[in-house]
DNA sequence: GCTCTGACTTGATAAATGTCAATTGACTGA
DNA sequence: TCAGTCAATTGACATTTATCAAGTCAGAGC
């Protein structure tokens, strides 16, 4: 592993108060892999044997069902997933799969089980990042029941402009079937909710979004810090 | 608090294992205060002051948004709200409103952070339970974007008839605009939902369900434990 | 440069869901 | 017993979203 790979996973908020010798633990015992895109990194249902980091590249969490499948969010660089199954030792709820090239940090489960029993500053982050992890994903619940698809599409673009600068251009670093799963919908719907906003300050360049008229846009999307803010 | 009480905030999993001590002081520092049905006990955007126990009642955990509401989950006893937003010590992402007459147990948010710093049996409580939260949140994720309305509803019959004793004998013990809200769909929806479910099995009598054809009801609901099990 | 493939757009139609209004039934209070 | 209120049901219609099909465009491979 880079220096630079190991300074960026000891960033995250997640590890960034654990003892040395805690941090040196895990991310001695991991495996770091790279992994071509397109391919399937875990499976729901699958035991939960690794923490996994994304160190580079981007994952998509998605999960299946009534012959549907969804994308739940999207990981990037340094993220991790998927805490959660691996401390209560159950089967990951979604699949994993690299939509680009990446290189994912595999830290067997039973490593964190063990940091979280010795480590107490570990602890205190693990507990935070749980506690993040449920208000991202209940803020989700309220997006999908509270907006329409144009609306979730409006507030996705709003976002991830300030994610990128808030220049006004929103490049989407992935393919638009994939921001159509993660927002809920088909992808010729999301087609047709880009065309809708087309009159509401959006202009499209295939995979470049360019806000044009900011506060038409915030008409149609109301964003509220509630749903939207970061976590 | 009557020891009948205490025995059962003590049995929940959040507490069972904490020491004596710490149980103790979070109990004493707590109030107990008895509402009406309908009272509001916290607004989403409120600072998180107090864990909210629910001794004895029913309690809506909803939220507002774009002009609409929704139901996020419903509380029984006995049950806690919201462990994420007093751990991190973040506005409350839910708003709460008692069903019926209720019970509950505001414990101040500073207490349960000191009690997760001195407690290390209490913290690996508080972890599993932030867990599990979270797991719920993701499985109600996919609940909402993976399917139909009616499936939600066949689904949710399914689940509360095996909560209720597995008897065939649904009682809904709240209105059914309630659990329209929950399930995601206007009052109107889910009564036209019901009616579908006449030809798949269910018979419905007020506020009372009886599933006369348990395998047709399942052909249709198609359930998944990765969205349906408890957690 | 050409062909092929896959993502995306657009059109037509179907299905799911929401909105609005009217009616019905149960419950409460006088 | 009657009147009023509220939840629920049902009907009609509107909106949102999905499905299916056809066409376009960009990129990859030969």
């Amino acid at each position: 592993m880079r220096p630079e790979d190991a300074a960026a996973i000891r960033d995250l908020p997640l590890f960034s108060d654990a003892q040395e010798e805690t941090f040196g633990d895990l991310v001695r015992a991991g495996f770091l892999q790279r992994f071509p895109p397109g391919v399937v990194l875990i499976n729901e249902r699958d035991p939960a044997d690794f923490l996994h980091v994304v160190v580079e590249g981007l994952v998509e969490m998605f999960a299946t069902g009534s012959g549907r499948d969804t994308t739940i969010s999207i990981v990037r660089p340094v993220g991790t997933f998927i805490l959660a199954a691996v401390l209560n030792d159950q089967v990951y709820l979604q699949s994993a799969r690299t939509l680009e090239k990446s290189q994912v940090l595999m830290i067997p489960a039973e490593r964190v089980r063990v940091a979280l029993g010795t480590d107490p500053a570990f602890a205190r982050a693990v507990v935070t990042e749980l506690a993040r992890g449920y208000r991202r994903a209940i803020k989700e619940v309220k997006n999908q029941k509270l907006r329409t698809g144009a609306e979730r599409l409006a507030n996705w673009l709003l976002k991830e402009d300030v994610a990128q600068g808030a220049s006004g251009v929103v490049n989407l670093g992935f393919e638009k079937r994939v921001l159509s799963s993660l927002l809920g919908m088909t992808p010729e719907n999301l087609s047709r909710a880009f065309s809708t906003l087309r009159e509401h300050g959006v202009t499209i360049h295939g995979a470049q979004m360019r806000l044009t008229d900011r506060q038409a846009l915030e008409r149609l999307a109301q964003p509220d810090p509630l749903i939207d803010s970061d976590e």
